[in-house]
DNA sequence: CGATGTCAAGGAATC
DNA sequence: GATTCCTTGACATCG
């Protein structure tokens, strides 16, 4: 028997949606405080739908790490008492938090200001889950990067990036496969140099595979950098595949034509028959918690798990028992 | 009120 | 060397 929490990403869209964060823009004042608040309502949701995996948007905090604005940049203190709050609530539900910086968070840039910027935007997320007292489950996940100069070049620059992060930064950074640069397998050295876990993402290994693994076999290389007693986790999305529009000015009028997405694009909700296959295939006996990617959102979630549930899996506690 | 512009930030492909 | 795509929403401003 294994079991596998799910969980989806930042926005909730059910019964009407929740905020996820402040986002006001600096003039306004936006704050970690206010992010928190609307947290918690999120972490009410999490309970009454029996989610047990959710990721935290990047800017939680707002602007904490804008170099033109310090007055910005205390906010994880200045809520030390409402992120143990918070993080207590979490951790008693059972919720596993993660974050994912997005593309202008490049660990392995070749530009110093880019690489210092990267590494400060990880020690605001490292900071917030340690505020939170949250377990070494709670991780950070982030792309290789650019692939300048071959991915030995950029492997080793990411591992310098990876050295000007604090201890406790490093204790929550995990690596992620990505669509286009580097494979679990050219991931993998990276992740041995600096002692740190592989997120597998399965779309991306359809997406960008350049050795031809089978999702098992690369499954199999991700899961090998977890530690004992930490449980992995990988992502999971269905690719979409319908038509989108494109529009072109001719002359003065608008011409539309239709276009065909491309294989890394996400669904708006998980493919259940993919899923079931990963469930009785590659993943085998091992827990693993597996994080949604879908437009569709929380949405996604419960439509796949209804699916899951009539097809006979079990469903317990926010996890998927199988 | 609805439409449009803008937002911190990168990298890679294309011209 | 400059522009566009990638992809995304929502705030802010304009008409």
């Amino acid at each position: 028997m294994s079991r596998h929490r799910l969980g989806f990403a930042v926005k909730v869209l059910g019964d009407g949606g929740l905020p996820s964060h402040d986002t006001r823009r600096w003039q306004s004042g936006p704050h970690l405080r206010h992010s928190l608040e609307m947290f918690g309502a999120i972490l009410d949701r999490l309970e009454r739908d029996d989610v047990r995996m959710y990721r935290l948007p990047t800017q939680l905090a707002p602007y904490a790490t804008f170099p033109d604005h310090p007055e910005f940049h205390d906010q994880v203190s200045e809520c030390a008492e409402e992120l143990a709050a918070v993080g207590a609530r979490a951790r008693d539900l059972g919720v596993r938090l993660s974050s994912h910086p997005g593309q202008y968070t490049v660990l392995n840039s070749e530009n110093p200001d880019t690489q210092r910027a990267a590494a400060a935007e990880l020690e605001v997320q490292g900071a917030l889950f340690d505020a939170m007292g949250l377990g070494p489950e709670a991780v950070v996940i982030l792309h290789v990067g650019g692939g300048a100069g071959g991915k030995e070049a950029a492997r080793e620059r990411f591992a310098e990036g990876f050295g000007l992060l604090s201890e406790t930064a490093r204790r929550r950074l995990v690596i992620e496969n990505d669509d286009r640069s580097f494979g679990v397998v050219d991931v993998l050295p990276l992740a041995q140099e600096i002692g740190r876990p592989i997120v597998f993402d399965v779309l991306h290994h359809h997406c960008y595979d350049p050795e031809g693994l089978t999702v098992g076999d690369a499954l199999g290389v991700a899961m090998g950098t977890w530690p004992a007693g930490v449980r992995p986790k990988i992502h999971y999305s269905s690719p979409r595949t319908a038509l989108g529009e494109k529009e072109r000015k001719v002359g003065r009028r608008i011409e539309r034509s239709p276009v065909v997405p491309q294989l890394r694009a996400h669904a708006d909700t998980v493919d259940p028959i993919g899923f079931e296959e990963l469930l009785r295939g590659p993943l085998g006996r091992q827990d693993v918690d597996i994080m949604l990617e879908a437009k569709g959102k929380d949405l996604a979630l419960k439509t796949l798990r209804d699916h899951l549930v009539g097809r006979g899996f079990g469903w317990e506690h926010g996890e998927l028992v199988v």
